[in-house]
DNA sequence: AAAAAAT
């Protein structure tokens, strides 16, 4: 018999709003972990797949379990970035929809201190954070953490390594008495050590969605550049893929900044997101990108972990990750939720050893991609590039002044020369776009 | 070495 959200010990409140987001049946770690968390007694640690929906896995028998009677705050949740913890927010929100009473404030960084030390004076059962801001809270003496009944920890590895010291400081605010429950994708061997030093009781292990081998859904692909063509093979498989929606990770910020320029340059529908924009931006892009008003999200590994996006159709590695783990919560971003997913991985000849090296670690296996000849690449990109340009919109904030002189700049060309000249211009610019191998070598020297 | 997280 398969097994309910009733059958779990679900309410009928948080039952209606599962209705309300057409969520029909609990998934595996759903299943799993909701009966433990309901039973008040054990620390917990959950591994399961990205994707696999870990958040209502906590969120749904946490909000069951918050008292409206006691004032106090009862559950904290940590997560490590902010976008992620609004994202948790927002999930709570609607999963509590139906149970009005219970008051979830989110305290992320990167915003106004004030607001959040007001809302905590509106007595929240649930607090969201990330670590930053949370210790800032405490150092200021807004909040209380003593009376924290249930503590999570959302991509615990990455929290208790990255994040370690706000983590250890935060720890030494809660009670003892407090329940710890740790949710995770990834577990490296080193971690799983350290995370018994951060439960108090007994713990409870919890694998979820892993019988299935490798990541279900995804197909691992990789495609050898020269550095010269990168680009030009990233274009060419982004037009291949227009209408649909994908990430595209980099290794800096300053990679993300740069490819991000070079796609808007060529009228793809993209937005950059890194650590080093304001919160302000980084929450319009994130929201563009949601809203599906951008396709493309260009971004560090920032958005590597736990961000959910419907939708997303592929992820490319334009570097390659920095650990195994990194790739697995890459590649999660898409193939979410039973759906499927292409994680294409862009190297260059002397990287593809490592490619053996991920397959061995993670047990999967990545087919290649068979790339077009560049000249067909080039063709195919300024075809589009065409079309593109077709279907822009024209800019209304030009004044008709500027226009008329713009014209008569035109004026004595014919449409021939006009097109000769906009596609001259197009490959011109595309030209300084790549960078040509003299370049990428000076480059080089340069950093040594 | 780089990314994230406080201002």
């Amino acid at each position: 018999m398969l097994k309910q959200f009733s059958d779990l010990g679900i309410n009928e409140q948080l039952q209606q709003s599962l209705i309300d987001l057409q969520i029909s049946e609990p998934t595996d770690v759903q299943k799993k972990a909701i009966p433990v968390v309901l039973n008040q007694k054990d620390d917990l640690v959950v591994l399961a797949k990205t994707g696999t929906g870990k958040t209502a896995a906590f969120g749904l028998p946490l909000l069951q379990l918050a008292d409206i009677e006691n004032k106090d705050i009862q559950t904290l949740i940590l997560a490590p970035t902010r976008e992620l913890g609004q994202q948790i927010y927002k999930n709570l929100e609607s999963l509590a929809s139906n149970s009005t009473e219970i008051k979830i404030v989110s305290l992320c960084g990167g915003t106004p201190i004030k607001p959040q030390i007001e809302a905590l004076t509106n007595r929240p059962q649930i607090i969201i954070a990330t670590p930053g801001r949370l210790v800032d809270l405490v150092k200021r003496e807004a909040i209380n953490l003593k009376s924290i009944k249930y503590f999570v920890l959302d991509e615990a590895d990455e929290m208790v390594s990255a994040l370690k010291e706000e983590v250890d400081a935060i720890i030494k605010e809660l009670p003892k008495t407090r329940r710890t429950l740790l949710f995770t994708a990834t577990m490296p061997g080193y971690i799983k050590q350290l995370v018994q030093n951060y439960m108090s009781k007994h713990v409870v292990h919890i694998e979820a969605d892993m019988e299935t081998v490798g990541h279900q859904g995804i197909d691992h692909q990789y495609v050898v550049v020269e550095p010269i063509e990168k680009l030009e093979v990233l274009m060419h498989f982004l037009n291949s893929r227009e209408g649909e929606r994908g990430i595209i990770f980099c290794k800096t910020k300053a990679a993300v900044n740069k490819l991000a320029k070079n796609l808007a340059i060529n009228k793809f529908s993209s937005g950059a997101l890194h650590g080093s924009l304001s919160q302000g931006i980084r929450d319009r892009i994130m929201g563009q990108f949601r809203d599906e008003h951008i396709d493309i999200l260009v971004a560090t590994d920032l958005a590597a972990r736990g961000i959910d996006v419907k939708n997303l159709s592929y992820v490319v590695n334009y570097h390659l990750p920095d650990t195994y783990d990194a790739y697995v919560h890459r590649s999660g971003r898409t193939a979410r939720a039973g759906a499927k997913g292409l994680s294409l991985t862009i190297l260059q000849e002397e990287e593809v050893i490592d490619i053996a090296d991920f397959e061995d670690e993670l047990g999967i296996t990545f087919k290649t991609f068979k790339k077009a000849d560049a000249q067909s690449i080039e063709e195919n990109n300024t075809l589009l590039w065409a079309k593109k340009i077709f279907k822009t919109k024209p800019n209304r904030e030009v004044s008709e002044d500027l226009k008329a002189k713009i014209k008569t700049i035109f004026h004595h060309l014919t449409k021939e020369e006009l097109v000769d000249k906009i596609l001259a211009n197009y490959l011109a610019q595309n030209a300084t776009v790549i960078p040509n191998p003299e370049g990428a070598k000076k480059h080089k020297k340069k950093k040594q």
